[in-house]
RNA sequence: UCCCCUGUAGCUCAAUCGGCAGAGCGAGUGGCUGUUAACCACUAGGUUGUAGGUUCAAGUCCUACCGGAGGAGCCA
């Protein structure tokens, strides 16, 4: 018989169907066994009496151990009492393979425990609702930039140089020579734009930073736009239209699964264009209000982005920020030229930076002479010259980290469960 | 790299002032025809992270190391 898929399960009332999935709890009482199995789409509950099936499969169902995969046969009957509003009454059950003492159990576990069992950890409802809201995320992202014109252009993982400095980057062996994971894809989409106009990529990037907290990774997914003849408006623009588009994709598709997270879906609700756009400036007096000194060309802590963010219901985009805390690649304001056309956007709740972007320098030799002010080797840059050399045009582009992202919209106190396998600090396995 | 907390049964935790290592969950056995982290009864389960030290006596105090957690810094 074909396998019925739980989610599908509400429009086979009254037929008989077959279900193949994992035992995931069961409770039982005496005659009764309430078997909850789930099959990646959801969860039934299947109610084996012992009056409606033969000796050897209600001894079956009764030596079933917790996360055993199985094989259920039965009829779909509704139910008032059921989440999901249907049940199965089961006529026959197979065991595929019995599992053993399952290290999971139903109460407590701490974050190291379950984390050392991620790979079983991704079994349970909570784990299985974020990742859900991830993949519509990721699908989401790529959907904006495929259904307006832009190319997917794929960015090396290996990279010979950094884009500014070897300190927080992982160093590999290739063939006798240092390669580096890539931190970023910008620089190749930078020269790709000037081949297809609007391109984006999509992949891991790697630090090797020291980082121990609740926003960071080791590794991460980020995806990058870039777009020829952008200035930092139209960046601004198309980061916004971006972060709406996505979060109201998932309030569409992914709603069940927020639930299950329960999540405020009111504060998502509120992510609505336009955002809020202040300078650097801006947000000192913003910060100086609260009672917090930032002295003029400091970044921001973790601390001041959140009271930033605290002081509006939705994303706020900061731009300017002073050019000595940027990247050499940005480039000055025309205005104050010790500001950049620099843009990031920080989440609500604080959640902080989950986008960096800007307009690039287009000009070939105030990028020469940025290069050699922060002491980086001109030769490796020469090809990233060769983008000015060749038909330079004003352009812009941003990255946004996945993680982050998806720790916001599921409103999570950690990025280490948005990514299935998560890279950190002290933890590279499983 | 720094600061702070922490390590006791498979898991989550308790153990008063340094004085008999205990509970819940999970597991096993038995019971129960509507359970929703089911419930009830019984059973098994321990080199208290490792190595030293102080003490009549250390899970408890001290030192070092190892693991875990939170925070800071770092962080296109």
């Amino acid at each position: 018989m074909k396998q019925t898929y739980i989610s599908e399960i509400g429009k086979h009332e009254g037929q008989k169907v077959t279900i193949r999935g994992w035992l995931y709890n069961k409770r039982s009482s005496g005659k009764l066994h309430f078997l909850q199995v789930r099959d990646g789409t959801g969860i039934v509950q299947c109610v084996v009496f012992k009056g409606d099936v033969s000796e050897e499969v209600f001894g079956r169902s009764d030596a079933a151990t917790q996360e055993s995969s199985v094989v259920v046969q039965g009829v779909v009957r509704a139910d008032k009492r059921s989440a999901i509003g249907f049940e199965v009454g089961v006529t026959d059950l197979k065991i595929v393979q019995a599992a053993q003492e399952y290290p999971i159990a139903k109460k407590d576990h701490g974050v190291g425990f379950l984390m050392d069992h991620r790979h079983l950890w991704l079994r349970s409802s909570r784990q299985h609702a974020i990742l859900r809201v991830r993949s519509e995320i990721v699908k989401a992202c790529r959907d904006y930039y495929d259904e307006r014109g832009f190319t997917l252009v794929d960015a090396p993982i290996f990279t010979p140089t950094a884009c500014e400095g070897t300190t927080t980057l992982f160093e590999t062996d290739y063939f006798g020579e240092k390669a580096y994971l890539t931190q970023s894809g910008q620089l190749y989409m930078e020269a790709a734009a000037m081949a297809f106009g609007k391109v984006y990529c999509f992949g891991p990037t790697f630090r090797a930073e020291k980082s121990k907290t609740r926003r960071h990774l080791t590794e991460f997914w980020m995806i990058e736009p870039e777009v020829a003849f952008y200035d930092l408006n139209d960046d601004m623009d198309l980061a916004e239209d971006f972060v709406a588009y996505v979060v109201a994709r998932v309030l569409a598709n992914r709603r069940p699964e927020l639930l299950v997270l329960e999540r405020d879906v009111a504060k998502l609700e509120q992510v609505q264009k336009p955002f809020p756009r202040i300078s650097y400036d801006e947000a000192l007096a913003i910060l100086k209000e609260h009672g917090v000194d930032v002295p003029w060309g400091e970044d921001f802590g973790g601390d001041e982005e959140t009271m930033l963010a605290n002081h509006f219901d939705r994303p706020v985009l900061v731009h300017r920020y002073p050019a000595r805390c940027k990247a050499f690649y940005m480039k000055g304001d025309p205005e104050d030229a010790l500001k950049a056309l620099c843009v990031d956007m920080l989440a609500p709740e604080g959640y902080g930076e989950i986008i960096g972007g800007g307009q690039r320098e287009d000009d070939l030799e105030t990028l020469e002479r940025k290069i050699e002010e922060h002491g980086l080797p001109k030769e490796a840059f020469e090809w990233y010259l060769d983008v000015r050399r060749y038909g330079s045009v004003p352009h812009a582009g941003f990255g946004l980290g996945i993680e982050r992202t998806v720790a916001w919209i599921c409103g999570l106190k950690h990025v280490r469960e948005t990514i299935p396998f998560p890279r950190m600090l002290e933890r590279l396995r499983p």
